[in-house]
DNA sequence: TTGTACGCGTTATCAT
DNA sequence: ATGATAACGCGTACAA
């Protein structure tokens, strides 16, 4: 037992790097901290003598003193979703080059998170914090942190959290979905598509919302019918039912707007595989999001793109502006959509 | 902006509450630790105060002097992978109802680890570490972890690590892989498959290359023919070019064994699409996982799955005893495996 | 460029 | 049950 505890590495503090290099303690802080001055000399015996002795600056001492977690909190509904899966490791590898670590807290299904959990959070003083969350309401979410600014995701129609105290201080990333939008109902109306079904995400999702009240406003704008909405939840299962009802106890559809991809999925197996329609042919289907499965050849679907790279650098300049600057103005960035055509509309 | 200052709620400290609450510091210490003595009243007296204060405890000043971060690294080579999304959001909401956040860190694809970012880990100074990433010796993750024991997950071969020097300390998830195997290769071998093929994974995965081993090791003890092995990486798309590459290239076969489910939909899509062949008609195909998007209608898998919630739980119950005896022997937990029925195979 | 002295917010120790 | 005091490991103002 022993012998394992000497093998295992100790922590080694300041101090003692102090005393093996000859050095005060306050010179092997400052070789750690690049702007502080230090003869280059002295700072490289420092580093060496860390280095032998496995030393490593402790981030909550420091976070202590300097105020600075280098934590960036991420509040998630659903790791596993396919789009969100894909942010958070975008997220966290354009993070950790910056020198900030992930702290990853889940709220629950519907969205929602227990104050307690978010009280939790704080303890843990992040330097930013994402809601991927929509119904934690920015002056809610603000209670609940110190230092940090929250960054929400708002849609083309900016009057979003209107509800919220005006002195509530938030970043934006303003996402255009018209774009996008109007694109793919362009491309069905080309190809013929006259009655159309909206297939909704979680009814909390503000997203969702904003993609159908997009979508309705440029049907109407083309002179189209309104679209038939479908209550589903981001999921396959329920895409999957609810196209099944669409044309088994509803009138059907020539065409199908899903609120992601993953439910664009659901509708073309209940299409193909249990209605017996074929897509594009009897039936057209668009999905949002542009995850990778999208251009797999069972599905290969036509979709409205975010891309990921872009919003994730906006969202790390978001961060990196708010923490230079920590009473500045609101900051806002925008993103695009586009369509990306294959081959479930034709 | 001072108005934005206001509105925000300052971090209040336990001398301030404290002080409003005519206690010593301690006691609002106290208050905040179930397990200290304090008379009722006076706890909830101290708690009220705190809630109108808005105050929580630091984790930092608390790991400082406590010596535990509540945190718990995640190693992750790729958050967006079916499999380890769906087993980072588990284990992130189990750990949170026993107090601990995520913290996550990203390998690189290779599956190795910048020493840097290990160094960068070490300053968090995590309670505990899961390593996703499995070309990271015990010896040298240790290195770089003071009071964490890191977890590695083992497969039917026990052996594994067997270079790691004796004396590192770490507790091991043993995956019992060779159930789930033999039965599917029962299954195929009972539907008449001759000729299969193996479907590779990560070069550098020991997941994978267990995997392989144990499936000629069944086929063998069942007087079948060694599988083809075709080089993979876990990815649809590469998946998806084997398969062509098997069939115009190579001399086909028919039955494929995946390392895992999203390689078998590349597989299944490759055949059925591009080579026009029927699965399971023409040909056999078994994944590995049973991620959610193994019931797709389009896919409808027949894999081996490793049960989530159990795995889970074992990964929890590893991490507690061991902060409960930092210095026991080595802890092990088992985890079968067992196939899945569903539509590839027959 | 370097070192001294102090403080960050909390819990552990040891009194009472 | 409660309170005073000393840590925990680090950064920073200030003086030299």
């Amino acid at each position: 037992m022993n012998e394992r505890a000497d093998k295992k590495a100790a922590r080694a503090t300041a101090d003692q790097v102090a005393r093996e290099a000859n050095v005060s303690r306050v010179a092997v802080s400052r070789a750690f901290n690049p702007n502080a001055s230090l003869k280059p000399e002295k700072r490289d015996r420092i580093l060496q003598v860390a280095r032998e002795l496995n030393y490593t600056p402790d981030m909550a001492a420091r976070s202590l003193v300097t105020g600075r977690s280098h934590l960036v909190g991420m509040i998630v509904p659903d790791v596993c979703s396919p789009w969100e899966s894909q942010e958070i490791d975008a997220l966290t590898t354009a993070l950790q080059a910056e020198g900030f670590a992930t702290l990853l807290f889940k709220a629950k299904a519907d969205f929602s998170m227990d104050p307690r959990l978010l009280t939790y959070m704080r303890g843990f003083n992040p330097d930013s914090v994402i809601a991927f969350t929509e119904n934690i309401l920015p002056d809610v979410l603000c209670g609940f942190l110190d230092r940090a600014v929250p960054i929400y995701v708002i849609y083309d129609d900016v009057k979003q959290f209107a509800g919220a105290a005006s002195g509530t201080l938030y970043d934006r990333l303003l996402v255009r979905q018209k774009n996008g939008i109007e694109q793919a109902v362009a491309l069905l109306q080309g190809y013929g598509a006259r009655r159309m079904a909206y297939l909704g995400g979680k009814a909390q999702s503000l997203a969702n919302a904003e993609r159908e009240r997009t979508l309705k406003e440029t049907l109407a704008e083309r002179g189209m019918d309104a679209p038939i909405v479908l209550a589903g939840d981001y999921t396959y299962d329920t895409a999957y039912q609810a196209t099944l009802d669409l044309f088994r106890i509803g009138e059907g559809a020539d065409a199908i707007f899903a609120a992601n991809d993953v439910g664009a999925f659901g509708a073309i197996d209940a299409l193909r595989h249990e209605l017996g329609l074929s897509v594009p042919e009897d039936v057209k289907v668009v999905g949002f999001d542009d995850i990778p499965q999208a251009h797999w050849k069972s599905y290969n679907l036509t979709t409205v793109r975010i891309d990921l790279e872009e919003r994730v650098r906006a969202l790390v300049r978001l961060i990196l502006m708010r923490l230079r600057a920590p009473d500045a103005e609101p900051f806002t960035e925008t993103l695009n959509t586009r369509l990306i055509v294959r081959g479930t509309v034709g």
